[in-house]
DNA sequence: CATCCTTTTCACAAAAATGTCACAATTAGA
DNA sequence: TCTAATTGTGACATTTTTGTGAAAAGGATG
């Protein structure tokens, strides 16, 4: 935890300083913002190890600021835990397809912050930092929400493409069946969860309609995972 | 909800009554026990997925066997509910200081319950599960649920793969058949204990197609242990 | 309202994982 | 050494999970 910081967003200051506390007793430096735009400069100042986000604030909300943030190919790679208060349990999980990496649910123990916070980035620094997204031979279009493959527009239908887009976000993860709901349906309870095998099955179709590339793998009993071929990176 | 059950706790039957309700409407299932003491026995007979635990009890408060349960290696990572009468800022922080992992306000919706109690298993099921595990040439990527020896996955079907990762996250340890049955299997008590052996013996083989590392070793009258070769750790 | 596109559900096929069994091998103790 | 208990082993049947195609259900657009 040598050089950088973890940024944390939010706009009531009891809640900023409990945080800023229990990081720092923790070994990290902290920073505060108190709205999403003033974050969003500090960022583009100094960037931080880490965002630690609010998802309800004033003016720019976290989810809208973590769109902007994986957006930018310079901070897409930036982790990004976001903080949903408990009452916002029905519609919690819709900040997590823009890219969140996790998120933590209001009120949270201390341990279970700092836990999360060095999970992600633990993750973060060992694994991936894939700003413009591409693996393999595909790679993706945020703005336009497509897909190529050889620079050959694939033909990938909304869901797909962002459900490619998660996927290739938290490559070799895999994902359940429910968490994929969650995170890229939008936390719909009542889809069934074999839904989800079909619409896999539909991209891994569309994205090489002949051979059976295994970017996408099947964990039997677990859930999905993408899988960068070989070489891929950045 | 495939193996495991929800125990609620609580000494009041028609509260007891209305939750085991509410949960197996939402598909879970459900014990029951009166006090604590009754309840940390089944605990620790068969393994719940779960437990919903009132704070004010008599004999062994909500409290006190949250304390216990998380100070027991086996059942530290037990999820934990507490229901909580009052909507005192003390309690709840004592509450998740002793290791809950949420609570809910009595009273509460039977939609807030549940959807607190999916919530919570959610998060216990993904979020903790991000250590770096490694002994010898075996490494866990608990992210992907793969098992690596040298780099090369190794080929480990779900089960084998839970196995593995129980054992390594207790090294040293001699588990016997109904313990493994109880954490690994999710606690299905209608299993042969013999089946334990079988799986034991195919992990064993895909853990090292040639030669018998005995990484895996049996403890005859007792069960099975893991050790790490020689100097291994994280 | 008709039509097109997307998404969900359903039924069945295919594949893989799991539990059980019979029997072989090993161990411990008399 | 012999015997009984315990564990290893391979095969097999069953159950569970996933793949697949097509039809039904929504939803937007004109």
């Amino acid at each position: 935890m040598s050089g950088g910081y973890i940024l944390v967003v939010d706009d009531e200051p009891a809640i900023c300083d409990m945080i800023q506390t229990c990081l720092e007793m923790a070994g990290f430096r902290v920073r505060l913002a108190a709205n999403g735009s003033l974050a969003h400069q500090m960022i583009i100042n100094e960037r931080p190890d880490l965002v630690l986000l609010d998802w309800m604030m004033p003016m720019l909300s976290g989810i809208e600021l973590t769109r902007r943030l994986k957006r930018d190919e310079l901070t897409a790679d930036l982790p990004v835990i976001m903080l949903t208060a408990r009452t916002d349990e029905d519609d919690r999980i819709n900040g997590l397809d823009a890219g969140a990496d996790d998120y933590v649910v209001k009120p949270f123990s201390p341990r279970e912050l700092v836990a999360r916070v060095k999970a992600v980035l633990r993750r973060s620094t060992t694994a991936m930092s894939d700003a413009p997204l591409a693996a393999g031979k595909i790679a993706l279009n945020r703005e336009a929400q497509t897909a190529t493959l050889n620079g050959e527009a694939l033909p990938l239908g909304p869901l797909e493409y962002r459900l490619l887009e998660f996927l290739m976000l938290h490559p070799n993860r895999v994902f359940s069946r429910s968490q994929l709901l969650d995170r890229v349906w939008g936390g719909n309870v009542y889809i069934d969860e074999r839904t989800v095998d079909v619409h896999i099955r539909r991209l891994r179709k569309n994205l090489s309609p002949e051979q059976q590339d295994k970017m996408i793998q099947t964990v039997r009993g677990a859930g999905y995972r993408f899988s960068p071929p070989e070489g891929a990176e950045e």
